[in-house]
DNA sequence: ATTAGGATCTTCT
DNA sequence: GAAGATCCTAATG
């Protein structure tokens, strides 16, 4: 029963099941500019090529070939023309499943999680999103592929602080259109980062 | 409080 | 040519 998202092994079980288990951990990203850590209150997860709302649903492409790769390495990807977002890589190789990093609360480097951002942004809102929250981590496509188990690797997962059942609220995937009657986003809930309460409400 | 439009990548039709 | 795992700003009620 793997409890540490610091190994491959948590990593290797179904994508939901690793969603569920994000909640709470923290993301920590080492720049030259410094470290900035975001404690995760959204993610969603998608299964590979059975998952219509995945990437991968048709298959790889050039853009997807990490998400086919082995578990537990970055899947960035560039969004809308705009903006970077972060997966994480689960199941075991080949199986394409991930998880979306949707929100979270920056627990340490604020300063420049902030410089990151719009200036004045609310200290709830500078995670709050797929793509601010990689923006706040400093990520980009450079950063597709790299192995956030590793040790010394610059993209890290800590334990934080787990989330009870009680706290945790299911729904349906937010932005798809295909595949969104599967409930594979997990929330905290009532936590003020999450990105989607004014849409979906809990 | 809600809505519409812009930015311009990757993939599919 | 269109849609998409988005976010921000400006224009409206």
């Amino acid at each position: 029963m793997p409890t540490s998202p610091a190994t491959r092994a948590f990593f290797r079980r179904p994508s939901p099941v690793v969603a569920r288990d994000l909640l709470g951990r923290v993301v920590m990203s080492t720049t030259p500019e410094g470290l900035v850590a975001v404690r995760l209150v959204e993610v969603e997860a998608y299964a590979g090529e059975d998952d219509p709302a995945s990437h991968a649903w048709r298959g790889p492409t050039p853009r997807t070939r990490v998400m086919y790769g082995r578990p537990g390495h970055a899947y960035v990807y560039f969004s809308y023309g705009m903006h970077w977002c972060v997966n994480l890589v689960c199941e075991q190789e080949g199986r394409a499943a991930a998880v979306l990093l949707r929100a979270g609360e920056v627990v340490a480097g604020e300063e420049l999680a902030r410089s990151r951002r719009r200036p004045g942004t609310a200290h709830a809102r500078l995670a709050s999103g797929p793509a601010n929250l990689a923006a706040v981590l400093g990520l980009d496509g450079s950063w597709d592929g790299i192995d956030v188990v590793a040790r010394g690797s610059g993209l890290r997962l800590r334990p934080g602080v787990p989330v009870a059942d009680a706290d945790v609220v299911t729904g349906p995937r937010v932005g798809v259109s295909r595949g969104a009657d599967t409930p594979w986003r997990f929330h905290v809930a009532g936590n003020p980062c999450v990105s989607a309460h004014r849409r979906t409400g809990g």
